[in-house]
Parts: C-alpha cells; structure tokens; sequence
DNA sequence: ATCCTGACCCAAG
DNA sequence: GCTTGGGCCAGGA
C-alpha cells in the first residue's frame, strides 16, 4: 500500500459523513406513531442548525428511513401534491392524528433522549 | 472563487 | 390563521 492509500485510509471521515451518520440514527429512533421536525433532529443528532440538510438526506436515501416520521417546524407537512399526501396517509396508518394540515405535535411529539449514560 | 438551490425556520405584518 | 423576507448551510454547476 503506498502512502497515498495509508493517507486516505487514515484520514478522519468527513464532517458530512459524520453527519449524515449521525442523523440516519437519530431518524431510525422515532418511532412509530411519533414524530419530529428537522430541526430537532438535526439539533439531535448533535448539529443544530442543519434542519436543510436532514431534508438532503431524506431525499438522497429514498426509502430507507422511516422519512414520513420527518415533519416540517410545528408539524407542518412540507413534500409537496402526491409525496405530501403519501406522508400523511403513512402517519395516519401508524396511528399519528392531525389538526386541520398539521400534526397533532401535543400527541405525537417525539422526545429525543438528551442524557445517556 | 461565485451563484443558485433546497422535503427549513421564525419573527413580522 | 396566512404570507414574506432574511437567515442559515453545504453541494453542485
């Protein structure tokens, strides 16, 4: 192995990998029947002020995450037309209420765990 | 380097 | 309730 390859093999993932990593896992632990906004889970996931990027990743990782537990800033739905309504029906089945547009977040809030031992 | 974009957010009006 | 402007950030062109 030359040095070129020991270089990149030691190198530190990127930021964004860590990133991603991180949100992926903070996503997978909603469960069902709840749900958070990006913001939170970006905030999370240990980086606040990356509620955009979540919303990248989503998008990037079509399917593999429970995506629909993924709700706009006060439970607002925010895919537009047939993704939107996809989202909701998804949510209904998996027992989450909404009000009038939003979910019902008093009800279906997800609390991240802020301390771990 | 610069410009544009986005499954965002929130304080204002 | 609502729309809007400004703020935020990394990726891609």
């Amino acid at each position: 192995m030359n040095h070129h390859e020991m270089a990149r093999k030691l190198r530190r993932a990127p930021k964004s990998d860590q990133r991603d990593t991180a949100f992926r896992k903070a996503i997978r632990s909603i469960p069902k029947g709840k749900v958070a906004t990006y913001g939170q889970v970006a905030a999370a996931a240990g980086f606040p002020l990356y509620h955009r990027h979540v919303a990248q990743l989503l998008q990037k990782s079509g399917g593999t995450l429970p995506w629909q537990r993924v709700v706009g800033a006060g439970g607002a739905i925010k895919l537009q037309f047939e993704a939107g309504l996809e989202q909701r029906t998804r949510l209904e089945m998996e027992g989450v209420r909404f009000r009038g547009k939003r979910v019902d977040m008093i009800e279906h809030q997800h609390q991240f765990k802020t301390w771990e031992f």
